[in-house]
DNA sequence: CTGAAAGCGCTTACAG
DNA sequence: CTGAAAGCGCTTACAG
C-alpha cells in the first residue's frame, strides 16, 4: 500500500477522486465537506496511514503546534542532579501539553546560553515554558529581552511586582510560615532555617520571610545565625547542618528550603548520633515522591503540579492567542508526617 | 528593525544585494560562496537576528532535527511516580540530543496508546527513543509493527537473541551477579530478591538470574519462596517486605531489583525495628540520586545513564542514516555503601 | 561564484 | 459543497 515515500493529502485525493483540498478540508473537520465525501476521505486516509506532514502544516499555518520546555540550571550542575520536582513538573506538563493538543519539546540549557533567543524565533516552538533554578537577578535580564521581542513565555517562580511577564508560582510565603507555625506549635522553639535567603533565590527567599513572619507572630526572635545558605541538593543540606553544628548554634528543629536540603540534612544529623524527630524537628518543601519514603518520613510542604503545569500551559496558549494573562499563584498545602512529631 | 514578522531570507538578500538562495548556501557553509559575500550575510543575519526557519527547511529537506522520546508506563502509574532513574536517563538523553545538534521531543505515552505509529509518521521527528517500564509481552509485537514499517528506533532495555530492532541495555544479569557475591562475601545467607522475575520484566529477570547464579556458585540453594513479586516503587518495596516478613520467611539480607524498591523495603525494616544492616542488609540497582543519602546510604548498582544515553542517541543517528547497528550491552558497577555493612 | 526555477506538503481565501 | 491558485520559507539541482 505505501510506496518508497509516505502518502502525501495528493495520494488520498487520486484515490477519493476529489482534489488535494478537500481532502485537507475533510480531515480538518471543516464543515463544507460533504459528509459522504469525509468518510470516504477518512476511510482512505486511514488505509494509507496518513498523517498529516507537521512541517508543511506548520509552514503554512505559521506556527509548531509545540512548546518548548527551557529547563535551565547553574552550570555547575550535574544531570543527575536534578531535583526530583521538576521531574513531578516535567511530567505533570508533559500531559498538560497533551491535553490541548500541542507536543513538548524539551531542552536543557545552562544559564550562560542564550537560551532566550534560540526557539520562538526558528519556530519550533509556539511558546516557552521556563523552569528551573539558578540566579534570578541574572536571568531577570534575559526576561525582560524576552518580554521586548514578542516572545510569548510563562516561567515558573515567584510572582513579584513589576516583574516582566507572566510567572506562576506556588506560595511560597504562605507555605514557609504555615510550616513554622506548625513547628512552634510541636514546641520547637529553636528553628533553623536552611537555604539561601535572598533576591538571588526568591522562591527559598519568600519561604524564609514564611518563616520570619510565624516567628514574629510567636513573639520568637529571628536570628540570623539560624540561617544558613544552602542550594537545593542533598550534599548541601548535609554540609550546611555540619556547619551549623560547628558554629556552635543549637537547634531543635530545621526548616529546610527543600526537600532535598531535609534529607542531606536529617542524614548529617544521623550521622552525629542525633535523632530526628527526638531531638531535632526536620521539614522540607516540595513534598517529593521520595518524602514519604524517607525515615522518618519528611514533613514538608506540597506544591501542587498538577495544578501548576495546567496554570502554565493555559496561560501560554492563552498569551500565543494575545488573550490578556495574569501571573497566578498556588497554594501550598502543609504535609504532616513523622519528622517533626511533637518530642 | 524587525517588522511585523520575523526576517527571512529574502529580507537578507535584499539587503545583502544578492538572490535568496546565495544567503541560504551562505548561512549553511557551502563552500561555493565568496568568502566577502558570506561574511556581509553573516552580519545582516545576525543585525536581524535572523534565524531559519525550521519548518521551511525541514519541509523542504524532508526531515525534522528532532528525536522523539517516548517514555511509556503503565496506565496505572502515577505522574509523580516515575523513577528517579528515568530523570537521569532524560537529562543524559538531552545532552547527548544538544551535543548531535538534535533537538528532543518528549512525549508520555500509556502502553495502551498507539505511541507506535504517531511520531515518525507525521515527521515531528527522524527517530524514536523508547523508554519505560511496563510489561515487555505486551510491546514487543509493538516493535515489530515499528520494525515493519521501517521506523527508525532504539529502545533502552535487555538485549535479547531474536529481539526486534536496536536495544541498549545495562548488563542486568552481571549487576544482579556482582551484588549477590557481595552479600555473600558479607556473610549473609538467605538472601530475598525483590522484584518481579517474569519475562514480562526482563530487566528484573535478568538481574534475578544473576542473583540465582551467584547463589549456585556458592552452594546456595536458590529458594523461590525468597524472591517476592514488586514494581519498581517504594510502595511496592514496603508492602514487599511485610508480605515476605508475614508470610514467615527468614532473610538477612534484601536484594531489591530497585532502588526505590530498597527504599519502601528499608522503610518497611525499621518499622518493624529490623535494623539495617544489622539484622538486615539492603541492596538496589539503578544508583539514583538519592541511593547515597538514604540511612543507611543504599549499595547499589550503577547504570551509567550518560553512557547509556550517548550509545542510544549515536545508534538512532546512524539507524537514520541506514548504517549498521547493533545492540549493546553497557556493563553495570558496584557501589557499595553502608547498608550491606558486614554484621 | 551566483541566480532563476522548482518543489517540499500543506491550508486558505477566492470563485463558482 | 468543491476546485484552481497562491504561498508559507527554505534547499538544491541546473545553468551560466
Amino acid at each position: 500500500m505505501r510506496g518508497k515515500g509516505k502518502a502525501t493529502s495528493f495520494d488520498i485525493a487520486y484515490r477519493a477522486g476529489v482534489s488535494q483540498p478537500t481532502v485537507s478540508r475533510a480531515l480538518r473537520g471543516s464543515p463544507t465537506v460533504n459528509e459522504q465525501t469525509r468518510q470516504r476521505i477518512l476511510q482512505i486516509a486511514h488505509e494509507l496511514n496518513y498523517k498529516v506532514d507537521k512541517n508543511a502544516s506548520n509552514l503554512r499555518n505559521q506556527q509548531s503546534g509545540t512548546l518548548a520546555l527551557l529547563f535551565f540550571e547553574d552550570p555547575t550542575q550535574d544531570d543527575s542532579l536534578i531535583n526530583p520536582f521538576f521531574l513531578s513538573m516535567l511530567g505533570s506538563l508533559t500531559r498538560a501539553c497533551a491535553v490541548q493538543g500541542y507536543d513538548l519539546l524539551i531542552s536543557f540549557q545552562q544559564l550562560s546560553s542564550n537560551w532566550h533567543v534560540e526557539y520562538e524565533d526558528s519556530k519550533k516552538a509556539d511558546g516557552l515554558i521556563l523552569l528551573g533554578y539558578g540566579d534570578y537577578l541574572e536571568y531577570v535580564s534575559r526576561l525582560e529581552l524576552l518580554v521586548e521581542q514578542g516572545t510569548h513565555f510563562v516561567r515558573w517562580g515567584v510572582v513579584l511586582p513589576g516583574q516582566p511577564g507572566v510567572t506562576i508560582g506556588c506560595d511560597n510565603f504562605q507555605g514557609g510560615r504555615d510550616m513554622t507555625r506548625h513547628l512552634l506549635e510541636q514546641g520547637r522553639g529553636n528553628i533553623a532555617f536552611i537555604g539561601h535567603a535572598s533576591e538571588h533565590y526568591p522562591e527559598f527567599l519568600e519561604r524564609y520571610k514564611g518563616y520570619s513572619e510565624s516567628l514574629r507572630n510567636a513573639g520568637v526572635p529571628v536570628q540570623p545565625g539560624l540561617q544558613i545558605d544552602a542550594f537545593t541538593t542533598e550534599r548541601a543540606g548535609y554540609d550546611a547542618v555540619n556547619a551549623l553544628i560547628e558554629r556552635g548554634i543549637s537547634f531543635d528543629a530545621l526548616f529546610c528550603a527543600s526537600d532535598l536540603i531535609a534529607i542531606g540534612a536529617m542524614r548529617a544529623l544521623v550521622d552525629r548520633g542525633v535523632r530526628v524527630p527526638q531531638d531535632v524537628a526536620v521539614a522540607g518543601f516540595d513534598d517529593i515522591p521520595i518524602a514519604s519514603f524517607t525515615n522518618p518520613s519528611l514533613t514538608t510542604v506540597q506544591q501542587d503540579t498538577k495544578a501548576a503545569a495546567t496554570f502554565l500551559v493555559e496561560s501560554l496558549l492563552a498569551l500565543i492567542q494575545d488573550e490578556p494573562v495574569q501571573s497566578h499563584t498556588i497554594p501550598a498545602k502543609l504535609m504532616i508526617r513523622q519528622s517533626t512529631r511533637s518530642t
